[in-house]
DNA sequence: TTCTCTTTGTGAAACGGCCCACAGAAAGCG
DNA sequence: CGCTTTCTGTGGGCCGTTTCACAAAGAGAA
């Protein structure tokens, strides 16, 4: 019990509950666990449910009529998801799945809309993310259309360098294990022309190829290639890293 | 100023109002008229304000690094725009420009920010608009990820159906005035290609083409060669700016 | 370790869509 | 009313992507 409140106040949503109201959603909350590749909701579920990700990682798609799968958004330790069914209920359109073995909080959505009448902030942090997830989704398109299957890639590499990125001897890594069928069903395109495109990207040195590994040598150069902003990385440890002590990127 | 007020009391979401709550949103609201073609506000602008448009016809764009335009929305009579500047001030990602003259009321956000903390009902209204358009924004990525130039125009032709189609003798017409241009910039396509497809539609019997006016004779049999749900007509029995008198759809 | 499944790499052929160039038609504007 | 601008229609060459087929290497499990 005590688990569910800790994790709950991890989420900056809930840290300005007071402790009655904190015991009020834990009651009803309850945590389930899911092993990796497994489904948490599908589209034909009863949309009843806001979820917490305590841990793991979560993948949020959906199916292409032919079958291939589209990846929306992916889901980190701390964040919300499904948070649409608060608005409304019934189906949604994505389904997700637990993309590492993930353990996360089920929070009953007439229990947080029932709350969110009486505390104005905790609803305004609500449209906050909803807002924010939705700025995301149109800079996606945005950088979907029109764009060479490199750009989007690149669009893409940056994107995850924002959220994942660390800093290392070698480049920026990219702490996030994605395979290249991954990158398609996010960026829209094959496995082979992911593929292709990376290896041509590490052919000019912009960055290194590992199994699932990621790192880019030269953000700035690849900001520039598409004439976008370079990243500032997000680093969880120092927020404007100063790079680690006595070492220089090596990057030529 | 009563036009003022009247327009405000149109939208969903001031209707709960009391007529003080009103009045004062009333009073710090102003009115701009736009003609054809201007702009309205600009990525570069302060988004300080959230607007309401009270006639006329707005698109929601955004630049592409090689100058062409995306179309991110379109907004009819009655809807708020701009308004992810409640959430946080500073630039926008996107422009918006008068598609037809256009009259519009302009709320400051700060105000609007202010009402949301007293009104739980209307924050969450806000928060509902917010996720429906995200929500429409995920379909639409979904629907352009994976799927060829054709599938992209008609999804976007019977997603124009539901919103601005009337039914006539020769079928369901999109109430609306779009160059093969303007619909090119939605799906990420070039005005050529679209030109082509809608021929090719028109051969083959699926719809009727006119200058910046589309009739689609076969809203079923286009639909199921998508694989999509037939849409549902939103049809208003009482339109935004009530028809004029004495005047009755023509649907037969 | 050994076996299996996943992930990555590569090449050839076919196709779709883009770019460019041009022309007629309709609509707006003075 | 003419004139200009916008919109639509059409064709050909070209480049990027997909598709398919196959292979090798790493990861994970027994």
């Amino acid at each position: 019990m005590s688990e569910k409140i800790w994790h709950l106040k991890r989420c900056d949503l809930f840290e300005k509950l007071t402790p009655e109201q904190l015991n009020r959603l834990e009651s009803r909350a309850r945590v389930r666990k899911f092993p990796r590749n497994s489904p948490i909701y599908l589209p034909a579920d009863n949309a009843d449910g806001v979820m917490l990700l305590a841990s793991g990682r979560v993948k949020i798609c959906s199916f292409t009529h032919d079958g291939k799968q589209a990846i929306i958004a992916l889901i980190e330790p701390g964040e919300l998801f499904g948070e649409l069914a608060i608005l409304q209920a019934g189906q949604r359109e994505e389904y997700a799945e637990a993309a590492e073995a993930s353990t996360l909080i089920l929070l009953p959505a007439d229990e947080l809309r029932q709350m969110m009448e009486e505390l104005p902030h905790l609803t305004l942090g609500i449209t906050k993310l909803v807002g924010l997830r939705r700025r995301r989704i149109e800079r996606r398109l945005k950088n979907l259309l029109f764009r060479s299957n490199r750009e989007r890639l690149v669009h893409l590499l940056l994107e995850l360098a924002e959220q994942y990125g660390k800093r290392t001897p070698q480049g920026v890594l990219l702490d996030i294990r994605l395979s290249h069928q991954d990158l398609a069903s996010i960026i829209g395109s094959t496995r082979e022309t992911v593929t292709v495109v990376l290896g041509e990207l590490q052919n000019e040195g912009q960055l290194e190829l590992g199994r699932r590994k990621i790192t880019l040598c030269h953000l700035e150069r690849l900001a520039q290639s598409i004439e976008a902003p370079v990243p500032m990385l997000n680093e969880p440890a120092c927020p404007w890293p100063p790079a680690p002590l006595g070492r220089v990127s090596p990057c030529s």
